[in-house]
DNA sequence: TAATTGGTTAGCCATGAAGATAACTATAAA
DNA sequence: TTTATAGTTATCTTCATGGCTAACCAATTA
């Protein structure tokens, strides 16, 4: 019954919100506290937490609870899911150009022989502009 | 007083959406009619147009009308502005991957040189593999 | 043992997103 | 000139999100 959200509808939506990009990004620089982490924000504690949640179910963050402090820590391969995608839109994307500039090539060519059968059309257009 | 969301906000907020990254998906193949785009979806075309709309203000998209048929092409630099968000994360990542290794370096350097004086000890240490 | 700290649970509210239908406009085709 | 096509606008419903407070553990510390 449940929504069943992909991997990456999550990440994504996951790094849609500032807050959890910050958290990420700081969670770049080594693993830290959920008190650590929430201390430069202006919002109540289990606000917070929602975002916490939201970075662990999307698989970017984990934590772990000792005493009574949590710990988060970066998912190590967390962010090529998405990378990933990137790269293979890129990879379409410019098989996509090559084939255009190969058309574009092969158009020139055809105007190049056109205009060798026939130089005095291509030489000048007429008054058109 | 609008919102005002960043532009990686609205990035991957579009791409939050299996809808709209299959648009993209098929976008980096090559320009298409609203239409064209719309017809593999099982939904209402105003609910579809929503998407575009919604690809659109993220910059992701652009589209024109000519006649009475929009055609719709992917931004040339479209993704570039998430993709690199993650190469800079990883960058900040990676740095913090190598002091780790330095450190974890200096550390067995120090276990060395303790060793060095106390030679009995590292004997031993060494029939514990 | 009492008080503090660090998180957690539960429930409320306002807003926005994703979908739908119905009715409309403007261009193209018959 | 009618009809069909391709979008567009307006409006409605439903559900998810992001924020809050209040009350509640469970470890530390005094």
């Amino acid at each position: 019954m449940a929504n069943q959200l992909s991997r990456l509808d999550q990440i994504f939506s996951a790094l849609a919100d500032p807050t959890r990009r910050a958290i990420v990004m700081r969670l770049c620089a080594g693993e830290a506290s959920v008190g650590e982490l929430a201390n430069p924000f202006a919002m109540a504690l289990p606000s917070f937490m929602k975002h916490i949640r939201a970075l662990e179910t999307s698989g970017l963050v984990q934590s772990e609870k000792s005493g009574r402090v949590r710990t988060c820590r970066l998912s190590p391969d967390a962010l090529l899911g998405a990378e990933d995608w990137f790269q293979q839109q890129r990879a379409v994307w410019e098989a996509r150009l090559d084939r255009f500039e190969a058309y574009v090539m092969k158009l020139k060519k055809e105007k190049e022989r056109a205009a060798a059968k026939r130089p005095s059309r291509t030489t000048k257009r007429k008054g058109a502009e």
